[in-house]
DNA sequence: GCTGCCATTAAGTCTATACAATATTCTGGA
DNA sequence: TCCAGAATATTGTATAGACTTAATGGCAGC
């Protein structure tokens, strides 16, 4: 339909099994609960051998389209609509695939011991920081307002990076590999100073996504961005299986 | 960490294969662009058959982490922050699940023709839809006004279903499967009636949330939801190759 | 130096087979 | 009837081998 690409670019023979299968499913020709054939059967429909139906199936099974067990056989999984994949990319990329002209404004930049940072709800102690105030600006207009901090304990190099010109994420998306990431998007009035930076009158709606980074047990970085209510949206697109389509923002 | 469940559980060697393979990747050992070893070479080092380490690396290929080229080998993929899986519930089951007691309100209940309905972007043409307007409460307070198109080409059943106890997000889940979604995140001002109904001044800020459904080429439903924006957070926590893992809202 | 060809290497696919693990079903005995 | 254990079906894992496909690196010729 719209820009979609499903399975269809499938020349082993595994792919075409799975894109039928899935085809059938998808179809509502096997709804859920339905169960499929066993691996003997298909291997003989395809005239294949059962290796390569296994991969099939297997694969649609991580997907999450099937349910298989021993013995009791496969079975199309229930749908769930509990998870969807949102594009939250790089700020920057972002503004410059739309084709505007990015610019990054650094206002803050300092230095803050461990008594400062607000605690996880966890109650992990986080030790002392590197705290960066920035805003993200889109053709000139500013578009985000960024509060980030990185920890000096589990990014000791980031003590004497240069972040007046490259944004703090780039650099650590460049730098440091991380294992857990949670975001948290809510709504908000833009107050006071982050208001008058992002230009908008007080009370004006706004975004407000808090991204934390972990790598192992260690908390790489808090990000709180403010996002104007009026010029971004977050937007996903995906399929029953979880996995994310094109995402033309 | 906290409930993180990483792939330790492995009992089959090609999974311990992988997660060796993973454990050194996470932990900088063979940071981005490094090259491992040919499949030949690993399996001397593990002494198995290729198969069995082609499984394991074929994994990471899917999971992002690694990137794989017949002949130019399999190196560490740069690691990207693009995608993240967002938990975007069942209304219901998110309020239930917290402990609260849910409650749903079936504010109007129409017919609507097919010149009524903004059409989408892409200019396609939908149909005659049943229209509705319903809250959702958690323990007596309104939390999401809702306001829901689906439409009777795709849908023709929804024109009997009784909607008046059951929200019609899950109505749909449990009847119609789905091939395609979006969702459009956005920050707005409450107003008006909506305002009203959520039981907010206006001007507050509310998180809006417009989720589309396809099936095949066929729009299902379209879903306009306003969420109270002190109240209720959506919260996506993801690891690198964009697996969802637990989410305890 | 540049171009085009070719050999090499590494991943991709597939087969045939074997055995393991496990849930269901069957069967026999109390 | 009901339970224990055996038979069985189905997926899971692993092996060895063969052939395919694609990118790289080097070599020859211009």
């Amino acid at each position: 339909m719209h820009g979609k690409a499903p399975s269809s670019r499938s020349d082993s023979l595994h792919a075409r099994i799975r894109a039928d299968i899935e085809a059938r499913i998808l179809s509502g020709k096997w709804p859920p609960g339905h169960r499929i054939p066993p691996e003997t059967a298909l291997m003989q429909t395809w005239g294949c051998s059962r290796m390569t139906v296994n991969k099939a199936v297997a694969a649609l099974a991580v997907e999450g389209l099937v349910e298989r067990n021993r013995r009791a056989g496969t079975v199309v999984a229930q749908p769930r609509m509990h998870a969807a994949i949102l594009r939250i990319p790089d700020i920057r990329a972002e503004i410059v695939q739309r084709g505007l002209r990015y610019e990054y404004r650094l206002l803050d930049d300092e230095r803050r011991s461990a008594c400062c940072v607000h605690l996880g709800a966890e109650g992990h102690h986080l030790g002392s920081s590197r705290f960066l105030r920035c805003l993200h600006l889109a053709d000139g207009r500013p578009l985000v307002l960024e509060e980030r901090h990185i920890f000096l304990d589990a990014v000791p190099e980031i003590e004497l990076a240069d972040l007046t010109s490259e944004p703090p994420g780039t650099w650590l998306l460049g730098h440091v590999p991380w294992t857990e990431a949670e975001h948290r998007i809510s709504a908000v009035s833009a107050e006071g100073v982050a208001a008058k930076e992002l230009g908008l009158t007080s009370g004006a709606p706004c975004l407000y996504l808090e991204r934390r980074t972990w790598r192992g047990t260690e908390t790489v970085t808090i990000a709180k961005q403010t996002i104007r209510g009026d010029a971004f949206d977050l937007v996903a697109r995906f399929d029953p299986s979880g996995r994310a389509l094109i995402s033309g923002a």
